[in-house]
DNA sequence: TTAATTACAGACTTCACATATCCATGATAG
DNA sequence: CTATCATGGATATGTGAAGTCTGTAATTAA
């Protein structure tokens, strides 16, 4: 039970987009030289980000990937649900199954987590990072 | 991302124990019968909740699993990290990355479910489906 | 129009892990 | 001594993550 590190490279790659420019476009090329990651498998996990709508992409020359309209409001939640999906973390017994108690309180922590999630802004983070690095 | 099948066989279990009969061992093949699971699979997980300190076995005619100790103290957390372990759902950059601001937070919103996991006793949701059986 | 640049889609490989199964061993009650 | 029961190790097997490769489409610059 982990997040993948694909998640891990898109909430790095949008606190990037968000720390730079959000007006011009980033080829992926620059956008993977930061982690460490092949371009064409970061490309596959920017695709699922442009399709949830969070990001929009340009082909040819000057191309890349830009933020999109209100880019203030994204949340971790947006990016890791674009990313892995919104099923939930816990598969009980049988599909559909209300009356178990454990799948329950199973479904109520992991909504605790993703309150956390959405109320979590890249933007606010990037806000600080800027700002400790203005000041020491 | 998925809790894992075992963990869900353990919670089950662990219910199961506590509706009944707490000072009697109960056999794996009888416990496994309930969840349409292997009991040699069965038994591996249980084995890891015996290593954990959360139950107690005996070998030999009339042996299995037993509750131990302050077993109405054992939360949804102490099955879930005796199954999966104890680590982060979230590697960031580098093992140690106390600065990453993503890192941090992933850490803050999974601490947020386990404090909900650890809130969560097993005896309570095992009280409450009795009752649910009595009445109604 | 041509060439260079860029994202996108699909097939494919590789690897780690979950999910078991099987069997030998050891402990214990009757 | 024997039947019962847990434990450990070895061994499949399936699934999804992680990443590569290649062709295609779109767009810009020359």
């Amino acid at each position: 039970m982990k997040y993948s590190k694909a998640t891990n490279y898109a909430l790095h790659t949008m606190m990037h987009m968000m720390a730079a420019s959000p007006d011009k476009p980033i080829g992926v090329q620059s956008l993977s030289e930061a982690q460490r990651v092949s371009p064409t498998y970061l490309s596959k996990i920017l695709t699922k980000l442009v399709k949830a709508g969070l990001i929009e992409s340009a082909s040819g020359a000057n191309g890349g990937y830009r933020l999109k309209g209100r880019y203030e409001d994204i949340s971790f939640l947006d990016i890791i649900h674009a990313v892995e999906g919104t099923a939930s973390l816990f598969d009980c017994c049988g599909s559909v199954n209300s009356e178990c108690l454990i799948h329950q309180e199973m479904l109520s922590a992991e909504a605790a987590m993703e309150e956390k999630l959405r109320n979590t802004r890249i933007i606010d983070l990037a806000k600080r990072l800027e700002h400790s690095h203005r000041h020491g």
